[in-house]
DNA sequence: GGAGTGTACAGCTCCGGGGA
DNA sequence: TCCCCGGAGCTGTACACTCC
């Protein structure tokens, strides 16, 4: 997510997309070009309307707000998510992850309610929309705990008319433990296809508002580069399906931007990526840096130097 | 002297799970 | 399903240090 009416130097990442009334007709595409709702994502993929990844003023949502809001519209996701008044159904178990109660889940459904989409229009407007519409959470016995939730009718003749997508890997997305390096994965996820174009500059500003960073936290570059930018590409790196990385602009000796830049990865680095993710967790920051191979040697050494156990006498 | 870098530490959030 | 707890590790702040 990110972009927006304060966007970046470079105006690429700003969503145009025309807005027809109520009851407008989409028009016709050029040949060759899909409009998003109509595409299927591929086993363990899900895609997301561009429309809903540069969205302004999520600095708010946790890492597990920004996964339900992506299991919503994985659930929704096809030409009916086009439909005006259309509700859509998931179990809560689905969305609760491995969590017992609901009450996480509540709190989550209330922020996403609360954030609102900025897209800027083809005509020069501002749209602003809630991210997610009215919805209904049953959770006594009869209902099974059945989510019901509906998108904001402004947000659906956006989504409608979408034709800029990303492309989202379900396994990596669950695998990040850094709010700021989803955020990430998802705006470069939407770029990273593109044929012409590997990098992308960006203000402080526009930075830090596609990384979701609250206004007035990690103000100096130095905190928010160690904190946000840091801990994104280093997840990014470890277990995406390409590589991300960040250049500071100066102006003088000062700060005034960063280049945003990504690849694909070899065979190699994919390997190492699909073996991260079908590890734990825990570790994994040490292993990504590379600090595991380290700490497994001196372990092996520590082991090594210890007096050999007797075998047992049966 | 101003700006960036590195790091220590405290607080917070996430996550998994026990028990009612 | 709810309430609660504890551990792991993420996040934010502050400060000393380095560089230009």
């Amino acid at each position: 997510m990110g972009g927006g009416e304060d966007d970046g130097i470079d105006d690429g990442s700003v969503v145009s997309v025309e807005i027809l009334s109520e009851h407008d007709e989409a028009p016709p595409l050029p040949p060759g070009r899909h409009r998003t709702l109509d595409l299927r994502p591929g086993h363990g993929e899900m895609i997301k309307p561009a429309e809903l990844i540069d969205v302004s003023g999520h600095g708010h949502l946790t890492l597990s707000d920004k996964r339900i809001y992506n299991a919503l519209v994985a659930n929704a996701f096809g030409p009916a998510m086009g439909e005006r008044g259309r509700e859509f159904q998931i179990s809560t178990t689905l969305l609760r992850g491995s969590h017992k109660g609901n009450e996480r889940l509540k709190d989550s459904v209330e922020r996403l309610m609360k954030t609102i989409v900025r897209v800027r229009l083809s005509d020069g407007q501002t749209r602003r929309v809630q991210l997610l519409g009215a919805n209904d959470l049953h959770d006594d016995e009869r209902q099974e705990g059945i989510f019901t939730y509906s998108f904001d009718p402004k947000l659906i003749g956006l989504l409608k008319n979408s034709t800029v997508f990303g492309k989202l890997e379900i396994q990596v997305m669950m695998a990040f433990t850094s709010s700021y390096a989803l955020s990430l994965y998802e705006a470069v996820a939407r770029r990273h296809r593109l044929q012409h174009k590997t990098s992308e500059k960006f203000t402080i500003e526009g930075l830090r508002d596609l990384l979701g960073v609250p206004e007035g936290k990690l103000d100096v570059w130095g905190n928010l580069f160690e904190k946000a930018i840091k801990p994104a590409i280093r997840e990014i790196n470890g277990l995406a399906a390409f590589g991300v990385g960040i250049r500071p602009i100066k102006t003088g000796r000062k700060i005034t931007g960063a280049e945003l830049s990504w690849w694909n990865k070899n065979e190699d680095e994919l390997r190492d990526a699909f073996r991260e993710i079908q590890q734990p967790k825990v570790g994994r920051k040490a292993r990504i840096e590379g600090r595991a191979e380290e700490s497994t040697r001196s372990l092996q050494e520590a082991l090594a130097s210890l007096p050999k156990p007797k075998p047992p006498k049966w």
